[in-house]
DNA sequence: ACTTCCCGTCGAAGCGCTTCGACTATACGC
DNA sequence: GCGTATAGTCGAAGCGCTTCGACGGGAAGT
């Protein structure tokens, strides 16, 4: 009925419990014969070890916790893919994943979560800039990793995505296109100000691609609606006119902006090219024409964070590990070669 | 420097360790001194009890599985929402969540999990209608709840989204637009074969509902990308040539049937309406015009699928819950009045 | 030959908690 | 007044494991 013990084991085995331990875990060496005992007495009882007991003796839980905060607007297919990436090579690692919403209550409610000694180790992911989660984990002497990356990350391991060099990457791409006049739509100011790392790494990666392409840096702030979108849009197409190409930060803006060129009667990407920073296949494939996107390698920094992580809970001389991924260009529908920017400022709204 | 324990606070409190436990959790009775005594050492020691020794004495973890496959056809942000919901409400109750993907290994790992015994019980989602994992938490005995439903389930607890009830929504909205020839465009033929739950019901519910309209069920299965969308709608246009409405289960689909119906120089909502059955507003809102929806409660199902499982292991009790729930219904771009079929039989592309 | 070492094994002491039985002191019934 | 509950507390026995110290015996060192 209940789960046989390891004293069970070893009795049927005609071994002293402890050295059933010692053969589960290489502890100790335990001669061939025996080993073989045990392993059959194991297989025969349908024996796992109580992970419980386990922890609760050796002081390790083999158990570790997802840090994510409740979004402002919600996850999307990014971060899932990432979720489930770090919960796939946890499993496969012998660890479990707990998730860990933090509410707004702030850090104490972490701290007691901690004081369980229920996990071994802690990932953060959406680290902001000036992040107090962070502090708080520096200072309680936890082991943890992120994904993501405050200001100073100097001693800390962590997997971030490039946002510099996808910016770069998505400037070059639109310049080997002949576009000439690059607008970068980046997230809201709030965002911005408030230390969103994807916003203020993006944000300088693309003024230092358009200088270093020779052309002005275009960019605006932006909410993340599609009202947003077409509003931002209209004033910049209003103060540059001559601007080809966009490369935007969210998703929901962009259709805001494609619903806004199109009611000028401009098209995609005949008219306007756009290139989608940072978007899933899932999202960028949901509009007409689908999007030319920056791909995230969202899973591979799930899979990172946690090997990252479960290396510094094992190993004693675990170093510092900080890697940056690049995203991956995937061309789709949304891009094109620079219009004749006179042609196109005679155009007007189709007519309905 | 290391947690305090039980022991310490009892020592502070000048008590005996048990009656530190009785105070925490209200097993005997405790003096309204002794436990003001007792709260005030917890406070000054910053104590927190230790989770695993609390649960391997008590034989109750406080944590719960939430098992979920490696995606079929990838997650989106409804899925998302689920876990987040779930997520939430366990550590609302005090307890943890912890993920465990499937993969298709099959069940013994999974039965390999849960004889570890750290979880107390498991919420399965994206349940079959025949469903191996369920078949065995039955057999093993475990407290479980699921998010959808398998074939028979008249004794396990369960929430689910009314896919009858959704689909009646969608026809009668359809219906009370005017339109006469709805079409329903289905999941895949192999994922309704393999008895997909909301597929399968969608399917019925959608027969029901327009015999039930006095109206004939046009049905097609899709693959779930945007090409599949084009030829299936072309297909579908060809057989039935006074189709003005589409109720879809795919959004992926749905995209291809945008693109088909614009390269008929067709309008939505003017010449065709639109229908997203089950679809996150996220989703909905990424195309031109955005989607009529029926958005499920996915944080709902998530929050009453613990609810459902935490109250099946702290009541002795418990009787069955089972809910279904209905989406609702967002009216986007996507639909409108039934146009004149005559009309639009005489448009064609629209010219480059 | 006798010490020295290491391999393989055992028994026992915890890990930090819950819970059971027992004990004291007070309250109650009649 | 005497049994009999009952509130309040204590000590001790586990929960199922890891790990430490110890010990017997064969291989190796001199």
């Amino acid at each position: 009925m209940s789960a046989p013990t390891m004293l069970e084991v070893a009795k049927k085995a005609n071994v002293a419990l402890s050295t059933v331990s010692y053969a589960l875990n290489g502890t100790r060496p335990v001669s061939d014969e025996t080993r073989q005992r045990i392993w059959q007495a194991m297989a025969e009882l349908g024996y796992q070890p109580n992970a419980l007991a386990r922890g609760l003796a050796s002081r390790r839980s083999r158990i570790i916790a997802l840090l994510f905060p409740a979004l402002p607007r919600g996850f999307g297919a990014t971060e899932l893919e990432f979720v489930t990436g770090a919960a796939e090579t946890a499993q496969s690692r012998g660890y479990h994943l707990v998730l860990w919403p933090t509410e707004i209550h702030g850090v104490t409610e972490l701290q007691q979560l901690i004081r369980q000694s229920l996990v071994d180790g802690v990932l953060v992911m959406e680290v902001r800039l000036s992040d107090e989660r962070i502090d708080l984990l520096r200072q309680i002497d936890v082991p943890f990793s992120m994904i993501g990356r405050p200001a100073t990350a100097a001693d800390i391991s962590y997997a971030d995505i490039d946002f510099e060099q996808t910016t770069r990457d998505a400037v070059s791409y639109l310049v080997l296109l002949g576009h000439r006049q690059i607008a970068f739509l980046n997230h809201s100011e709030e965002a911005f100000d408030a230390g969103y790392g994807p916003s203020v790494r993006a944000a300088s990666g693309f003024n230092e691609a358009a200088r270093a392409a020779g052309l002005t840096p275009i960019s605006r702030f932006c909410g993340d609606t599609a009202l947003d979108g077409q509003a931002v849009f209209e004033e910049l197409i209003q103060a540059h006119p001559g601007v080809t190409a966009l490369a935007t930060m969210n998703e929901r803006a962009t259709v805001g902006v494609m619903q806004a060129a199109a009611a000028r009667g401009w098209r995609i990407p005949d008219d306007l090219s756009i290139v989608s920073l940072v978007s899933s296949a899932r999202v960028a494939e949901m509009t007409l024409p689908p999007l030319t996107a920056l791909t995230p390698p969202s899973a591979e920094l799930g899979r990172l964070g946690v090997e990252t992580l479960i290396g510094q809970l094992e190993e004693d001389d675990h170093q510092l590990v900080q890697r940056l991924l690049p995203c991956r260009l995937v061309i789709r529908g949304s891009t094109g070669p620079s219009p004749d920017v006179a042609i196109r400022s005679q155009l007007t709204a189709r007519p309905a």
